[in-house]
DNA sequence: CATGAATGAGCATTCATTCAT
DNA sequence: CATGAATGAATGCTCATTCAT
């Protein structure tokens, strides 16, 4: 390994490092009440070096979100890789794919969403933000795949797969948004996952043209009163 | 009407006043990138007036989503009032009610995640806090009592009604997120509205025991390739 | 006088303070080691206050030689109004009001030339930038105006007007400068005006055409050695 | 040549090309807008570098100064060293060297006039304080020797010599600011040259007791209108 | 009540300087 | 010697908040 390579491999974890530590501050505190020195001294490293390797604090804030949109991206073509399973089995390691990008980092996605601000838009570098853009618009693509072989297959209702994809996308990172500002207000334990699960399930049985009388079972109606 | 009662209600002129611009601006902006001054001029007032309707940015902030949660808890308390309806018709109520919520103020749901911030709960002032608190308790509450209706009955699946209220707010509220950040990324039009109904149809198909053929008129299967 | 009249003069009170303070501050120590906080205490304002005022430290620099340009300008307006007078008177009177200039602020045409860096221009509101370059021509075509009556009369040396004007400014500006630094380095105390005024003489002596040898009575050749 | 001698003509070498490079980093953005990285970026090394050859960077800044005081000592040797001219060729000696100078290095006799700061007198080493003050009183005082040769022979005014020196001083670096600060706010093209020619002209016509009628027949008067 | 000038603590950001490699 | 990553003190600037009018 050449000195060039290990030096850049040393730059990236030095980038990670300071990702992690801004990750936990603006989790806690949001992106207007966490300061650059609290993600420097959470990163144990001085505030200066943090700009070594982001540009501003709307640029490091936005690379969380670039992240986990690579992660996302990632599993995702791992699922549409995997040839020769059926509809069914691909929308379940869809699931399964995102259940994982919340294990990666549960708080994170909500992060994409405070990019919200215009203004915060305008101090992005433009490759930045483009491959936000880009990678967002892929993932969403991919998820679209999968429900398209679906219809294609006469299994899942007939709806723009786009819009299938959007639905599930937003039902899963509004849960995800809903459930920490439950646990902000009412002080809940986090049953997110158990939710979530729910809500995939109420989701999947939505886009099921014929539903299957097994999946029935643990769900039998109660005797009516 | 007293002079005391007509100056009451200027008062709460003064505050709707001040929260319709508070809104505009956080919307543009971000709750960080918003200034008070900002708001002051949108609503054209000076800086030191809103300090006499609202203790400070955080509480103005969390007062929006207050505004919104009372209007929710208002137009879900008709929906659960109406007596005499089928489950299913009541759940297309609560939809209507959720549009109307959408309709009554598109962005602002999205305040109510930014929320998040522990820093920003220190500085609001407890009955604020607990009134939110209420508020987002009983509605989820009411929401989950028509879904309670639907399982008695043995037309929705047999789920935890508070679980299936909960993925309902979870996707409308991450549905009106998702789009949002696509208006910001992608410029793209809202075409909130069909994917939220796509969603909710979606989702009404999933709670349902037995599925309505008749719904499925306009979703036909593609004739399988 | 209106309400708003008299607030407008306050303002203008105020800009006067903060600039007397930081023509203080940057004149003991520079631009570069001239904070903002060192002037607003100077002030007796905060620093916030300043900026209020000037836009940001780079044009509140600027404006100091924007005053004195403002200065000059008047003060040779009042030259080349003075009607009926000889070419000589006219040059007198100019040297007058470049004392006058002196006076007023012996040190700030340092500033003039500090505002060298294109660096600072690109921190300058467009209006400020303009004004500072209208006045410095209008104050140089003014001197170049009376240098002419001279050449027109065939008393002065038949040179472009302007360019005489030229030599003039540097030489005045240049000397401040120059007994600054020596006051710097050799801790001399100031004897810039029977400098200047050697200065004067030289120069003016060097744009006649004929000696008029009345004026050498008092710098008769000392017997040669 | 010892080992000795070459590396320290080596390390001369390295000091002559960062002062090269600060002198035209120095002189785009002036002193407070140029980085210290800025000048290792000019000179082609790296920041720390230009700390082993130069202790901070007012001391880099101040030997500009002082590099460009010991070439002007160096020209004016040369002139006064020259035996058994008339006065007026002297005079014209040093106006050439002053040219010179001002070839040598155009833009850093503004430099000279930034060390005005005491703030940065504090941080120079006492050495390089005094050499700049000796040699800038050597500079003058070889100057007034010139005119003091003319004074003496009855062909100059009978002024204090060193007052004419610091006249002519003050003149020349006064024209070159001037004309740098023209062109950054007039965008004109530097016809400084021409300018200083004239400015000279005037005040060598103006030291001189008796005027050469040769010397105005490329300025003889207009005709008076 | 309303104002808006003034405040000053707070923060993002810069950059001269250091030092381990 | 040379490097350049890291430092962290310094500083320009902002903006929530106050208060005299």
């Amino acid at each position: 390994m050449g000195i060039h390579e290990r030096k850049e491999r040393e730059k990236e974890r030095r980038r990670q490092q300071i990702m992690i530590a801004a990750k936990r501050v603006f989790s806690a505190n949001g992106f207007a009440k966490s300061t650059m020195e609290d993600i420097a001294r959470e990163a144990e490293l001085s505030p200066g070096t943090i700009y070594l390797y982001f540009k501003n604090k709307d640029e490091l804030y936005a690379s969380l979100s670039l992240r986990i949109l690579q992660y996302l991206n990632i599993r995702l073509k791992h699922v549409i890789n995997h040839k020769g399973l059926e509809p069914e089995e691909y929308v379940e390691a869809l699931k399964q794919a995102m259940y994982d990008v919340y294990d990666f980092d549960p708080l994170i996605v909500i992060n994409m969403f405070q990019l919200q601000s215009s203004e915060s838009v305008k101090n992005l570098s433009p490759e930045l933000l483009s491959e936000i853009i880009e990678l967002s618009q892929n993932s969403l693509g991919t998820m679209a795949d999968i429900f398209e072989k679906g219809i294609k297959k006469g299994i899942f209702i007939n709806h723009h797969p786009q819009a299938i994809a959007d639905a599930l996308w937003g039902m899963f990172s509004g849960l995800i948004l809903w459930e920490e500002s439950k646990k902000l207000f009412h002080e809940n334990k986090d049953h997110l996952k158990p939710n979530m699960e729910i809500a995939f399930e109420l989701f999947t049985r939505g886009i099921r043209l014929h539903q299957n009388p097994a999946l029935l079972k643990d769900v039998a109606p109660p005797t009516p009163q």
